[in-house]
DNA sequence: GGGCATCTTGCGGATAACCACAATGGTCCG
DNA sequence: CGGACCATTGTGGTTATCCGCAAGATGCCC
């Protein structure tokens, strides 16, 4: 069922991606290696769990080129950049766009691989987290565009008759929606809507 | 009122105050220069508005140290670093900790100065965030803790019977208590509330 | 003691929300 | 065409919320 969280190893030097299998190995972590990062970018899929050990500079396409591109695609998963050449510009960017470590080689093993254990981690706290996230979200799919209009509605304070008003129908017929909103988003009461969509960062005027 | 909006450079080579003053003039940003990480301390003030560039390495407390001892007394200033040494892991950890940017020298002129000025505008964004949620910690310490008990359950969606219940009080007391805390707060219904606290990145379960 | 803030409660009424039962009309699809 | 889904509305009744009016009890400070 949940595809098993691996460190994907991404570097062009197979010394150092055997190195780093067998280092993450000794320490009990699950790792996978690709030669380089269209290899890496072939097999991506979303539900991909784990973390990143990207090199920065590879034959082709780099480690920052490849993470810009994740990004793109709505990848999650903390990366770590190993470098060699005491980029500062480089991390700085890196760490801006959310990297979760830029290490300079040559690495000290037992922090690098506590990094990559510190990254494993952070990714299932962020899984559990995206999870409740999709789950709102596709509640809030399931909703009509009527029902929509009428919770949008309902989160400005509005009265019942006043959103009847404004969309030129009945009380009843808000009423009906409203209930139908609370079901469909399994909550009971707007203050619970709220704070649900509260807690997925969601704005009380923006969809998905 | 309020105080004026100042690059505040922190660096202990008069060549490059004088320099960073005179290029950051030239583009308009009034700034001011502190000779050394202490000497801005005892200068600093909660109320300073405007960003800070601070050199990495001086004598006595360096750039690092500085910008952490103003963490802990809780600065917002958006910081950049000066650094004329490469040093990585200074900058991923800067970085990690929310500074604004790590550049190294020798720097671009225009370009450091496009950053502060960066940097001065996020400041005046923080600065209207941070008043609103002054406003509405300010509301919430004129609620006395009656009142708070009560929020409390009404951002958990209890009806007022069951707050009564609870607490051990009448229902009618629940209301009073109610109509006082929307009163309070400035909100006229419990959506409302749970929006603002929501805005300022509050869980209903934490006071100020 | 008097003033002030806080917590408390009751009564009664206006307004809003919630709900079951019941029904009409439209669209889209197999 | 029948069924599924959606939007719509009405009636009537229950429950909750919101409020003004009124008032009793504490506790604290000058």
């Amino acid at each position: 069922m949940m595809p098993e969280a691996l460190a994907h190893i991404v570097d062009d030097d197979e010394a150092i991606r055997d190195a780093l299998a067998w280092l993450l190995r000794s320490r009990g972590v699950p790792s996978r290696a690709w030669a380089s990062a269209e290899d890496f970018l072939r097999a991506y899929s979303p539900g991909m769990q784990g973390c990143l050990v990207l090199d920065i500079r590879m034959q082709g396409m780099s480690g920052p080129e490849l993470f810009d591109r994740l990004l793109e695609l709505g990848c999650a998963l903390p990366t770590i950049f190993l470098t060699g050449h005491g980029d500062v510009p480089q991390a700085v960017s890196a760490i801006k766009k959310g990297a979760f470590d830029f290490i300079e080689k040559p690495f000290n093993d037992n922090e690098l691989a506590d990094r990559v254990i510190d990254a494993m981690r952070i990714n299932g706290k962020h899984c559990s987290q995206a999870a409740s996230i999709a789950t709102i979200e596709s509640r809030l799919n399931s909703l009509t565009q009527r029902e929509r209009e009428v919770m949008e509605r309902v989160l400005a304070g509005k009265f019942n008759k006043v959103i009847a008003d404004e969309l030129n129908i009945a009380m009843r017929t808000v009423e009906v929606h409203r209930a139908r909103v609370f079901e469909k988003m399994a909550v009971r009461s707007a203050v619970e809507l709220a704070q649900l969509l509260a807690s997925a960062g969601m704005k009380p005027d923006q969809g998905s």
